[in-house]
DNA sequence: CACTGGAGCCAC
DNA sequence: AAACGTGGCTCCAGTG
C-alpha cells in the first residue's frame, strides 16, 4: 500500500521512459519570428548602447579603464559608479568582493546610464539566454530539450539543452518575446496544465496537520490570503488588487519561507522591504503599518530578540501563531528532525529513501519538494502511454515541475482535457492514497503561440 | 587556450 | 548557531 523504494526505482524508470518520450516529440518553434526577435532585440541592444556611449559617465569609466573598459562588467560598473562618481553602495556580494551591482540595489541610482545599463543587461540576457539558446538547439522547426532524473537532490526533475523549466514569464515584455517563438503543430493547439497549490497540498499530505489539510482541501480557505491580512494587518479596507499584491509577498516571503525553515529576522526584512511595493487603501503600506503603531522593521540582528513596537516583533508573534494554527506541523517538525538525527537517513511518501548528510531546512523541504513533482511524473507517465496506445496524433512536448505541456490535435482537445484532468486529479489518489487532499488542476489552451495560453473552463 | 568560481538572473 | 529550497545558463575575471 504505502511506496516502498522499489516503487520509487520504477516511478523514475518508468519517468526516464516517459520523459524520453516527450524529448523525442519536442517543441515547435517558428524560427522564422525567432531570427525577427532576435535581430530586433540585437537592434534595441545596439541603440541604447551606442546612447550609452554619449553619456557623461561613460566618459568617467573611459577615463578609468580605458583599453580595458567593457560596458558589460558588473565590477568596472560598481567603481565607477560608487568610487568615481560617490553614489552609496547597498552592501557587498556574499564573498564581499565588491559593491552589490543587481537589479535591485543599482535600481536605486537615479542615473539615465544606470537605468539604460539595467535595460540592457535585460536584453541582452533575454537574447543570449533564450533566444539564441533556443535557436541553437532546434533541429527542422523542433526543439527537443533534455528532461533529467538523475540529477536533482530532491529527486525532482532538470532541464538542460536548452532548460525548458526557466522560459520567462513574470516579465510580460521579455515573456511576450520568447514564448511567442514557441507554437503548435499545424491544426493542433498548445495546452497546459497544471496543478494547483500542488506543494502546499503535498506539504499538508507529509505533515498531516489537520487544519493544513482543511486549508488545503476547502476551496473557501486559503492560507496565503488569511497570512496576508495578519502581516500586513489588513481589513475590509483595501482593494482585491492590493488584497492580491499583498498574497503574493505573504506566500513567498512567509508561508513557503516559513514552512521550509525560514524564520521572522529573515520573513520581516523581506515582507518589509516588499511593503514599499503595496498600498492598503491607496495608503504607501508602510506608513499604513505606522498608523497600527509599527514605528519600523527594528533590528533584526539584535542578540536580545525583537523589540515590541517594531515590524519583526509584529512578525514574530505571527510566526507563533502559525505555530499555533497548524500545531502537528509545529510538533512533527521537531520529532522529523530527531528521528533523522538519530538515524542519519528518511523516507519520502512517494518511497525515496534519502541518506547522507542534510541540513535542518533540507529536512523540511525534500519530502515535500520531491513528491509534489512525483505527482506530475506519476501523471505525466499515464499520459504518455495512454497517448501512445490510443494512436492518437497529440504529444506531450514538456514539463515544468507541476505542470504539462502538450501539443494536441484540434480533434483530439476534448479527449485528452478530460483524460489528462481525471489521471490528474482521481487516479493518482487511488494509486497512492497517501494524497488525503483533492488535487485540482487549471488548464490553459494556445491557438496561436506558448505566450497567448488563455484558461479553459473544465465542465 | 581551457577551465573555474562568483555573481547574477531566469523558472518552480 | 543558523537563518526557505531545487535547478541551468551566461558573462566576467582570474588561473595555469
Amino acid at each position: 500500500m504505502k511506496p516502498t523504494i522499489v516503487d520509487a526505482y520504477r516511478l523514475m524508470h518508468d519517468g526516464a521512459l516517459a520523459l524520453a518520450r516527450v524529448e523525442e516529440a519536442g517543441i515547435c518553434v517558428d524560427v522564422a519570428r525567432l531570427d525577427e526577435t532576435i535581430r530586433d532585440v540585437g537592434e534595441r541592444i545596439e541603440g541604447l548602447e551606442s546612447e550609452q556611449k554619449s553619456d557623461e559617465v561613460w566618459s568617467a569609466w573611459r577615463r578609468r579603464f580605458g583599453a580595458k573598459a567593457n560596458m558589460g562588467s558588473r565590477d568596472q560598473l560598481t567603481k565607477v559608479v560608487y568610487d568615481e562618481l560617490g553614489h552609496k553602495p547597498e552592501g557587498t556580494t556574499r564573498l564581499g568582493k565588491r559593491a552589490k551591482a543587481d537589479v535591485e540595489s543599482l535600481s536605486k541610482i537615479d542615473l539615465p546610464f544606470v537605468r539604460r545599463f539595467l535595460e540592457v543587461e535585460k536584453l541582452k540576457k533575454l537574447r543570449s539566454t533564450y533566444l539564441m539558446g533556443v535557436l541553437r538547439e532546434v533541429v527542422n522547426g523542433l526543439l527537443h530539450p533534455s528532461f533529467n532524473l538523475h540529477l536533482v537532490r530532491t529527486y525532482r526533475s532538470s532541464s538542460d539543452s536548452p532548460n525548458f523549466q526557466n522560459i520567462p514569464i513574470r516579465d510580460e515584455e521579455v515573456g511576450a518575446m520568447i514564448r511567442r517563438c514557441f507554437v503548435p503543430r499545424p491544426g493542433h493547439v498548445l495546452v497546459e496544465i497544471d496543478y494547483k497549490a500542488l506543494e502546499f497540498r503535498v506539504c499538508a499530505c507529509h505533515w498531516r496537520d489537520e487544519a493544513m489539510v482543511r486549508y488545503a482541501s476547502d476551496p473557501a480557505l486559503d492560507i496565503h490570503r488569511d497570512m496576508a491580512k495578519e502581516l500586513y494587518l489588513l481589513d475590509g479596507r483595501c482593494s482585491k488588487d492590493e488584497m492580491k499584491r499583498a498574497r503574493f509577498h505573504a506566500k513567498n516571503s512567509f508561508v513557503f519561507a516559513t514552512l521550509y525553515g525560514s524564520y521572522w529576522r529573515n520573513t520581516s526584512r523581506s515582507l518589509w522591504k516588499n511593503a514599499v511595493r503595496l498600498t492598503a487603501g491607496g495608503e504607501p503600506m508602510q506608513s499604513w503599518l505606522e498608523e497600527q503603531g509599527i514605528e519600523g522593521l527594528g533590528d533584526q540582528n539584535s542578540r536580545k530578540g525583537s523589540r515590541p513596537g517594531t515590524y519583526g516583533h509584529h512578525v514574530e508573534s505571527v510566526e507563533r501563531r502559525f505555530g499555533e494554527r497548524f500545531p502537528a506541523w509545529r510538533d512533527r517538525k521537531e520529532r522529523w528532525l530527531e528521528l533523522y538525527r538519530k538515524r542519519g537517513w528518511f523516507k519520502t511518501m512517494t518511497g525515496f529513501v534519502c541518506s547522507g548528510v542534510y541540513s535542518r531546512n533540507d529536512l523540511y523541504n525534500y519530502p515535500i519538494q520531491g513528491p509534489a513533482f512525483h505527482c506530475l511524473l506519476w501523471s505525466l507517465i499515464r499520459l504518455v502511454r495512454w497517448l501512445g496506445k490510443s494512436g492518437m496524433r497529440s504529444r506531450i512536448v514538456g514539463q515544468i515541475h507541476d505542470s504539462i505541456l502538450a501539443d494536441v490535435h484540434r480533434d483530439e482537445l476534448a479527449d485528452y482535457v478530460a483524460e489528462a484532468r481525471r489521471t490528474m486529479t482521481e487516479d493518482i489518489r487511488s494509486a497512492w492514497p497517501w494524497i488525503i487532499t483533492p488535487l485540482e488542476v487549471e488548464v490553459e489552451v494556445a491557438e496561436d503561440n506558448w505566450f497567448g495560453k488563455k484558461v479553459y473552463e473544465l465542465n
